[in-house]
DNA sequence: AAAAAATTTTAATCTAGATTAAAATAATGC
DNA sequence: GCATTATTTTAATCTAGATTAAAATTTTTT
């Protein structure tokens, strides 16, 4: 069984998570791609060469699998706007920013992230969870865009509505982006702009 | 046993339609509400205060049913467009017109529309069928696009990302709108503008 | 290389919820 | 009101796929 404090410590324990990780990505490459109740636990085995009861050494159960899936896209959201931020700049680059980082990581090597489109069938404490992560997610994109008002760089706005517009572009993308890296380049390149330039004054 | 052609006729059989509508509509609900694999089909007969079995009447299984409120999905955008086209104008008064008449019908009496979350579920047949309706609506899309560009009305752009990037927009409404009265006036005021204002030219 | 711990598999079981068949009820046409 | 057709329910069954327990294998430690 495994322990995060085993004897045998870091080493034994960071494979775990990684191994643990790339289970992640496998399960968020099926939801994406087969839907969720398309994809069984012996699919995302499959991809990583394994059965598909090996897979309950690393969670408890499919539940938790979607639920650790969510919070590693809440996750890499939160890091990608928080990175922004932390590069300062006016509200505007710090927008366009945070596009740039969030769309580098569903197109990128780090990808894919899953489309949290489950989140009322986990049990109530995960879907609490998540639905706080998210929460939080949106309040702070939400307050760059009104530092930006403030700052002159957007335009004023009703911020809810415009941060729903936005998120709701972004998290769309893994519906219709499979891992094609051709396009890979031109949706981040054409995206964060397409989503920011509604933002400018005029 | 239902059967259109049936000696009762026009009024029998607009009763069923009536009928099989308010149950795709039902449907739609909770799949937004609980997630498709969180709802049952007693979820769904329990708003018709039907039983579960009453169900198989309208549809032949769950993945029928699933099927039927996705292509209602498609066919309220499709009419939204067609609409929005068909009272002529610039490029970019059809756009903003279309996307009142499509948010009207997700925040409206009419709705809720599915999200197509579970499209790699559907059976081939299905799923091919689907993925037709809304390749379809897409270029449709694009191709308003395209003539906004060409009659000035619209800055040049990639018109198949910024096509995804406002359905995007539009298709993730049903994931943070649930019916609240006064928010979809709300909706229905700001989003049009908000995802329009980005394609004039500056 | 033996012992211990970590990881995976094999081979069942278990279960929620979909599905079905037959019977019961309700509506409609005559 | 009777016959027919439409609709719904009751009461099972059925099933894919999740889950589990125990054994087997692989890896690590000493």
């Amino acid at each position: 069984m495994h322990s995060s404090n085993s004897t045998a410590g870091q080493r034994v324990d960071s494979r775990f998570q990684l191994k643990r990780d790339s289970m992640l990505r496998a399960a968020a490459r099926c939801f994406n791609l087969k839907g969720f109740s398309g994809t069984s636990l012996k699919d995302v085995a499959d991809i990583l060469g394994l059965t598909d009861a090996a897979l309950y050494y690393y969670v408890r159960n499919k539940e938790e699998l979607v639920y650790l899936c969510y919070v590693r896209a809440a996750d890499v959201g939160r890091e990608a706007l928080q990175r922004a931020v932390d590069e300062g700049g006016c509200g505007l680059d710090t927008v366009e920013r945070y596009l740039c980082y969030h769309i580098e990581v569903m197109v990128g090597e780090r990808g894919p992230v899953a489309i949290m489109s489950e989140i009322p069938s986990l049990k109530p404490e995960h879907r609490d969870d998540v639905l706080e992560l998210s929460r939080k997610h949106s309040a702070a994109f939400e307050a760059v865009l009104e530092r930006g008002i403030q700052d002159g760089s957007i335009a004023p706005c009703d911020v809810r509505m415009t941060g729903n517009a936005i998120m709701g572009s972004l998290n769309w993308i893994p519906k219709w982006f499979h891992g094609d890296a051709t396009m890979a380049g031109k949706v981040l390149a054409e995206f964060p702009q397409i989503l920011s330039r509604g933002l400018r004054p005029s």
